[in-house]
DNA sequence: TAGTCTACTGAACATGTGTTCAATCGATGC
DNA sequence: GCATCGATTGAACACATGTTCAGTAGACTA
């Protein structure tokens, strides 16, 4: 039941939290008990309430921590140059529970979710800019906008993984399904996935006129 | 508190259903409380149970009916042709609460969630071999995984709407947020986001020799 | 050594919520 | 008119869970 073994030299304050965490993590901030997590820190609910005040309090330490890790991790890989895919995959491995995290707090509407989004995307709009300059990304003159939607979309497929999974046939581990997640998006983010431009066309049209275009526009 | 007349001729076991499908919309299966859903059908709590046997009892009912609404509502689209876009949003405007339940069960993980993903997935992989075959939609060797990941990053974005917006500096209703949403997916959707191909190359040669690509796969 | 302070515990408390149940009401059939 | 049966209610129950609190132990200080 309990975690924690006589080598844990964490303080206690941090083995609530982390505790804390992952138990956000796996079942999300409503579904977590503070007698789980107390037992899982192998401390007692009292003290829990003793050092955070309350559940909600818990939380926003949790919040700040989990902002700050992200924040530190990709300070770090940029320093570090971080070009090795596997050290990336290794680092985003180590991080899993911070992912975790996160997405609950995006499912749950958290307001570390607001924060963590809206970090992830200034550094994403960054990296983006500074493709397009190496010629890794097509131009753009509607870049921010575009940023915000692919975020959208990667965090997106992130929450309905376990359904992706299941209409493609495979088991929801990464191992199984990035492959074909990778495939699919990396095909639809090279070519796109209309034939011509005639939607793009008519949105331009239905933008100046104030005319609907003639069809739906989005058949995905 | 009470939100029927005496103009409401729905019978009281439609009024519990329907009542319930708001209230898991608004705030999820879990905060809904089953007096909440009595009051807001003008009847008493142990009422829905009597009708119902227990709240999971209820919402098994409010999933089969989702469903079927979904499906009835597609079935009528198709039968009717719908080619009038005001009309499918006047459609999709009457479907809202059906739409936000939805969502909230996909954020909870509800069972529903998995048999309504799955039947928008083979409705949606219809339409893109139809879209296809029309010239629409480019052709590809992949579409069935194409379609399973577009699904999810349209829900997905649905799912995270309320952040898109922040980041974009919008209102969360459509009228304000729509437009820049549109335009930016359907410029992706479009030309995609990579100005060459090197990222899909280095996927196939990975995918072909076991070899990982040299870079990060996914910029976005 | 005495005092104080902090970490910590376990029990008790308060509340929200799903559920049960006896009682009532109203309609329907005999 | 009477009986029966389902719809309906309101109170009570059971339980989970956040929170409080008195009390204990150990460490540190004067």
């Amino acid at each position: 039941m309990c975690s924690i073994d006589a080598t844990d030299d964490r303080t206690t304050l941090a083995r609530i939290r982390d505790a804390a965490i992952v138990r956000f993590g796996e079942v999300g901030f409503s579904k977590a008990t503070v007698r789980d997590i107390a037992a899982a820190a192998g401390v007692s609910a009292g003290l829990v309430l003793h050092h955070f005040g309350s559940k909600a309090g818990l939380r926003e330490t949790c919040d700040d921590y989990v902002v700050a890790e992200f924040a530190r991790s990709r300070v770090e890989a940029v320093e570090s140059g971080e070009t090795d895919p596997f050290a990336a995959m290794a680092s985003v491995q180590a991080e899993q529970h911070l992912m975790r995290y996160f997405l609950q707090s995006l499912r749950e509407g958290s307001p570390a979710a607001g924060r963590l989004f809206a970090a992830s995307f200034e550094e994403t709009l960054r990296l983006m800019e500074l493709s397009v300059e190496q010629g890794v990304i097509r131009p753009s003159d509607n870049l921010h906008d575009a940023t915000a939607v692919l975020l959208a979309w990667q965090f997106g497929g992130m929450l309905l993984q376990e359904h992706v999974a299941r209409v493609m046939g495979v088991g929801t581990d990464v191992a199984e399904m990035m492959p074909r997640y990778a495939c699919a998006s990396l095909e639809v983010l090279t070519h796109g996935v209309f034939a011509d431009t005639r939607y793009e066309d008519a949105w331009r049209e239905f933008a100046a006129n104030g005319e609907p275009p003639p069809t739906e526009e989005d058949p995905a």
